[in-house]
DNA sequence: TTGTATGCGTTATCAT
DNA sequence: ATGATAACGCATACAA
């Protein structure tokens, strides 16, 4: 790497002067200028208009850290996520920024790398100092850690770890949604369909409640289930996916579809696939879960799940606001189940149904 | 969407408990837990378990707030990216974050999703109070904004977009890079290489340096460049990858390779030629710009060059502290060229060539 | 409709 | 080695 050079330095700092700058300039008392900022409503024209010429002028505004501790209140949620190089989660980070700034809030982000005490860190660091409310989807901690979601700050949790917990929870029916993938699978005549994701003995988490969904599928259809399809994931990235499929397919098992947990699992699996030159979806159908923007554009395209990202964002992040507003401690914890859409693409129907197909709705159901 | 019951609250706060509080149990006066949180090292061990001990007991943490008003530093920075659901992005964020947390500094994201307007308020905007500093990729705001970039906090720099600007500025040599793209595809004997991702009528930014890479590849190999080559797509992303490539594609030039200015045009272009059933790399070879994750689980998988993006994360967050503590800003502008490789993949040299390719060491150059 | 005075929880200055 | 006390900049109770 190569460094170089530079020179002198620039200026026209806002936010130097303080309201009481302000209120000597516009000859008026400080607590006007407040009024002013905060949007009072009877403050004489005139003066509000010395005071906002004023602060023009001087270039103010609020310190932030000054109302913080004074109100006690920051403005900001955290977004706790394992990492934001995982697709799903870059999005949702994507949505929750969107939906916070909508409503006024700044999201502070956090990364946990679904390291289990980086997630216990994320109930009780610091940040939590600067957060006004937190929106946590963990991946390590589980059940057993129930006494850790204790905590006395408003809180939403995602995802399939912890249910009826201390907390609103903004989920989706994971069960419903596997064998609605699975269904689709096998409305196409497939009968050997794998999993590529699972996780041994692992009693709950999306892992678990989607292969329960995919069995079921199975069963309703009075096929049993083949222990030699299912194909373990620890970890839910392309890699791994490439992975399973490779030792699937080196099992010698007969396959005609796969059921891949989410989509970086698939298209590690399409990959895989691609590289023994079978195809899909003639030899080989693939549907994944989460329906991130990459399942349009792989090649075939991916067919998978879609989980309604905006509308889990749009609701934790109204949730959380609900939350910090009841002072009253009243309030009950919600669990909010999203909802989700089959998208059919080529790697289940072939070229030939390229055409966008109508996503088959899936139904709204209370946990 | 169905929503429902709950019950209860939890409790178990950490950080309702002052430093005075602390100092009123162990007995001791509020500068002396000031002095033990702070790890001040004059402190009698007697003193400093007293105090460790009361902290422990009323689960005492300190209140961020407060001393940032004091202290007038946040220990935040922020990071202002187009969005998060672009890949690349996405990845740097989680580089900077990591890059950020070792050195105990927290990261706020912030989104313009390439809106003029919001970038500018980037620059301006409230949230500048929240953070210490910003490490700011500005994709709309060129040099004709040169003095909105004229700014009193400390600021780094990332991108073609601005250049010589007051600020540290962390870049890739992205002309040199392009060549060496280019350069690749014509050492595999393409000679009609076609562009995508042009930026009509900008002499500025990534898309106009990476095309002159390009050009300068060409007519060093004596070739004259054909504008009938060169595809527009001002959004970088797959759906524009694709138009672009099916357009040319009907424009009925002819076409042996596909240099894409990013690998989310890449991927588009992919699988534009996946649906038209054209072989890759036998009919046209295709390299894309970024080494996202992504990039290598394809199919095929994608050659691309990789702009060193942990390096450029660490590097930006070196110089951001670094000119946080120049408080006699006196340190000069200092302008970093990352490295960058070129890393072949299936894209180019076919499934023959899919065993591991050592990259190519691109040159470190100083701008 | 506007001004005065107090305190939010820290850190820093100055004593001791 | 430790204590008293004064800011930091703002919002608000209370007065006017």
């Amino acid at each position: 790497m190569g460094a170089v050079n530079g020179s002198k330095r620039g200026s026209t700092r806002t936010g130097t002067a303080t309201m009481h700058d302000v209120a000597e300039r516009a000859g008026v008392s400080i607590k006007t200028v407040s009024n002013v900022v905060n949007g009072y409503q009877y403050i004489r024209p005139a003066t509000r208009a010395r005071v906002e010429q004023a602060i023009e002028e001087l270039g103010y505004q609020v310190n932030i850290s000054a109302r913080n501790l004074r109100q006690g209140r920051t403005g900001m949620i955290g977004l706790a996520v394992p990492e934001l190089s995982l697709p799903y989660f870059a999005e949702l980070a994507d949505s929750v920024i969107q939906a916070a700034d909508a409503r006024g809030l700044t999201v502070l982000i956090e990364q946990t790398n679904s390291v289990r005490q980086r997630e216990l860190e994320v109930l009780s660091g610091q940040r939590r100092h600067l957060t006004d409310g937190l929106i946590f989807s963990p991946l390590s901690l589980g059940p057993e850690d129930r006494a850790s979601f204790e905590v006395d700050f408003p809180m939403v949790l995602l995802g399939e770890r912890i249910f009826g917990g201390p907390a609103d929870h903004v989920t989706m029916n994971n069960i419903e949604a596997a064998r609605a993938a699975t269904q689709h699978l096998l409305d196409l005549g497939r009968r050997r369909i794998a999993v590529v994701g699972a996780h041994e003995g692992e009693a709950i988490g999306s892992a678990a409640l989607r292969v329960q969904g995919y069995e079921q599928a199975l069963t309703d259809a009075g096929l049993t289930v083949d222990p030699a399809l299912v194909g373990e994931a620890g970890l839910w990235h392309r890699a791994t996916g490439a992975e399973a499929m490779h030792r699937l397919l080196d099992s010698g098992v007969e396959i005609d579809a796969v059921f891949a947990l989410n989509d970086a699992l698939a298209l590690g699996a399409l990959h895989a696939l691609h590289a023994r030159r079978i195809a899909v979806p003639e030899q080989i159908a693939v549907i994944g879960f989460d329906d991130i923007d990459d399942a349009a554009y792989s090649s075939p395209t991916l067919s998978t799940v879609a989980p309604g990202r905006e509308q889990i964002a749009r609701t934790s992040v109204d949730l959380l606001i609900a939350r910090i507003a009841d002072t009253s401690r009243s309030r009950p914890f919600e669990q909010v189940v999203a909802d989700y859409a089959i998208v059919a693409r080529e790697s289940t129907l072939g070229v030939a149904g390229s055409t966008p197909v109508a996503p088959v709705l899936g139904r709204s159901v209370v946990a």
